[in-house]
DNA sequence: ACGGTTTACCTT
DNA sequence: AGGTAAACCGTA
């Protein structure tokens, strides 16, 4: 006899509290709701889609308390134990209730009341029939070294972590590519993920998995697919169908039932972090599912990052190595100090980086200029008084943006006209100090007025599609002068450049922050491996006021080795990660104070042995926005004793219920 | 007494 | 978090 009894669905939901809510469901036995199915359920005066992670007979929770699940979304087959696992990981070591890590990770049109997105991308999926020949098209011949390293990733059994070594322009694209087609032939419903930290800008990659595996589905997943594009690929993936995905840090909470690769290509870049709200590392998380499911993970940088540099040295990864430049004939460009001090800057450019952009003039070679910092420039003062264009609202200064006429914050996005005279004093005499892109820009156009200059930034790129446009104009030769921050630092190959000038790198050699020479190191990599590429000779020209710096002596040597052992070693002797863990408690308020006062109560509500608390300090930019922020830096040798550590601690804190705003990040990077 | 804003509370 | 209802507050 069928007693029709109810089960009860534990559903995970997007929400900070840190539970579970179990919610009645009249079971047909013969159609119980799956661990891993999602679930429309009315929440707190409004309806919401959980992740069903746990289906029983009984519960705990009083009856006048329990609602009915509304739906149960059975047309979606359910997420795997692995990846509720992966899910599950993310959230203890991040220290965040689940469904605030599993339910983001999904597309939004899976967490909306209708399924008619849902119904609609399963049709079009069911018509479309994935090819399934993962043959290969015309395939390079790699050199040893190259050979060596497809070979032993695309071989290997179990959890193997790579970390491929090799200057850009190397091959370790073509390493990637070929690992892969060894895969893909060998796994029969294999999958495989590739993970970029900027899809746009390396719209090439794209193209060159496509035309490799004409064969075989690649689904991408980015932030910049509509939600329509988002949902079919989601599922394209969770259903096996789409063999290859490529994407960014968010791909890597994506369902792929198949998985026996991943790939991070630059492994070192910080996109990889996640920003805001779950602060996590998408490059951790990817070697800890490679672990999980013991599969191979490749890791591919120019300058890897320490952290991952630290476990080659150590043995925990493999290092695979590429000396050569494989792309035709091409070769390393000479990199040249120029000494600001005795080559005396004339608007930001000293006479030896004018003659060679001249002598690439005369020839029909392209340069490009790289200067981390758009508008005209970082702040206006008053001659007289000393008035500076600050913020009202941040601890920071106003740029002025000369094209649009304005001073603009780029932290709250304040805007105001330039002021005719100084506000304090009357003076009309208001300068712009230093320098931006715009600057620039208009500096180069005085002194060749005949060239075609392009300023490639956040500000000239703001409109959809603009970036790749501007990019398109370069590539067709229609620029002769390229003048851009961090974005044309990335993926593009330039065929006829030449010349890569960098402006005002100084800066990052004194900061406080101990990554930033790891940081410099790499970005002063990355944009001189934009020049040289189609085997002309070309040049890089660094102006500094200090030539002597040994990080500037390792980028003209390009090497990467002896400038990575000195900081590790510094690092080791200073403890730092990576040979220490961190974890940053952060609190903002209207007042100062406010936030100061919650991290000393944090600070000083645990006993806490094998832990170091720091006192609570401001974040050295303190207001933005109107609001103070304040910081606790933890650290422990030991990632186990933090791990613990911080769940107790979390405990704690949310029981206070203080009414300040605050966050914990787990391995920060910015400090 | 009004209406707009800040705060407190709840989530199965 | 996000949604609602209660509490607060200046002013007519």
């Amino acid at each position: 006899m069928n007693n029709p009894r109810p089960c009860y669905l534990q559903i995970a939901i997007d929400t900070p509290l840190n539970a579970v809510f179990d919610y009645r469901w009249q079971c047909d036995p013969a159609e119980r709701p799956q661990v891993g199915q999602l679930a429309l359920v009315s929440f707190a005066r409004r309806e919401v889609v959980g992740l069903i992670v746990g289906v029983v007979d009984e519960t705990d929770v009083p009856v006048e308390k329990l609602k009915d699940a509304l739906a149960v979304r059975s047309q979606l087959a359910p997420l795997s134990a692995q990846w509720l696992a992966l899910a599950g990981f993310a959230a203890d070591y991040y220290q965040r209730p689940l469904g605030e890590v599993a339910l983001p990770g999904l597309p939004k049109n899976l967490r909306v009341l209708t399924t008619v997105a849902l119904d609609r991308a399963l049709k079009k999926l069911t018509k479309l029939d994935a090819p399934h020949d993962p043959t290969p098209s015309n395939m390079p011949v790699l050199n040893p070294q190259q050979q060596i390293a497809a070979d032993a990733i695309g071989g290997a059994q179990g959890f193997t972590p790579t970390l491929l070594y090799g200057v850009t322009g190397s091959g370790k694209t073509e390493v990637y590519l070929q690992a892969c087609a060894q895969v893909l032939a060998r796994e029969p419903d294999g999958q495989i993920l590739i993970l970029v930290p900027e899809i746009n800008l390396t719209p090439q990659l794209e193209g060159n998995i496509r035309a490799r595996f004409p064969g075989v589905m690649l689904a991408t997943l980015h932030s910049s697919l509509s939600e329509g594009e988002r949902m079919l690929h989601w599922l394209a993936a969770h259903q096996g169908k789409a063999r290859i995905v490529l994407g960014t840090r968010l791909a890597i909470l994506s369902s792929l039932p198949h998985l026996k690769l991943i790939v991070i290509d630059e492994e070192h870049d910080p996109s990889y972090k996640q920003q805001e709200g779950l602060r996590y590392s998408a490059r951790d998380l990817a070697v800890w599912r490679a672990w999980q499911l013991q599969i191979p993970i490749v890791l591919g940088s120019a300058t890897p990052s320490l952290e991952s540099w630290h476990h080659a040295q150590s043995g925990r990864y493999r290092k695979l190595e590429l000396r050569e430049r494989a792309v035709q004939n091409a070769v390393l460009p000479t990199v040249k100090l120029i000494d600001m001090e005795r080559d005396k800057p004339n608007d930001g450019l000293t006479s030896h980086l004018v003659a060679a952009i001249r002598q690439r003039l005369e020839r029909g070679e392209q340069s490009l200029l790289f200067l981390n910092r758009r508008g005209y420039a970082p702040v206006i003062c008053c001659e007289s008084c000393g008035w500076i264009s600050e913020c009202t609202r941040c601890t920071s200064f106003m740029v002025l943006h000369r094209p649009e006429h304005r001073l603009r914050c780029h932290h709250c996005s304040l805007e105001m006209r330039i002021p005719r005279h100084c506000p304090t004093c009357g003076n009309v005499d208001i300068q712009p100090l230093g320098r931006g892109t715009q600057r620039v820009e208009e500096g180069l156009q005085a002194l060749f007025p005949e060239a075609r200059i392009l300023r490639i930034d956040a500000d000239s790129t703001r409109k959809k599609g603009s970036a790749q446009e501007a990019f398109d104009t370069v590539h067709r030769g229609e620029v002769d002068i390229l003048v851009g921050t961090q974005m044309v630092a990335k993926g593009h190959d330039f065929k006829r450049l030449t010349l890569v000038g960098i402006m005002n790198p100084d800066t990052a050699l004194f900061s406080q922050d101990y990554r930033a020479s790891e940081r410099l190191f790499a970005q002063l990599m990355q944009v001189s491996g934009r020049a040289g590429r189609a085997g002309i000779p070309s040049e890089v020209l660094i102006q500094t006021r200090y030539p002597q710096h040994p990080l500037y002596g390792a980028v003209v040597h390009h090497d990467y080795d002896h400038f990575a052992s000195a900081l590790l070693e510094e690092r080791e002797q200073a403890a730092l990660p990576p040979y220490l863990f961190q974890a940053l408690l952060r609190a903002e308020a209207r007042e100062l104070a406010t936030a100061i006062e919650f991290l000393t109560l944090a600070r000083d509500c645990m006993q806490h042995p094998g832990i170091t608390i720091n006192d609570p300090i401001p974040m050295s930019m303190t207001r933005v926005h109107n609001v103070d922020r304040a910081q606790l830096l933890v650290e422990s040798p030991s990632r186990p004793a933090l791990q613990a550590f911080l769940k107790e601690w979390m405990l704690t804190l949310r029981q206070m219920k203080s009414r300040v705003k605050w966050s914990l990040e787990v391995d920060p990077l910015d400090i």
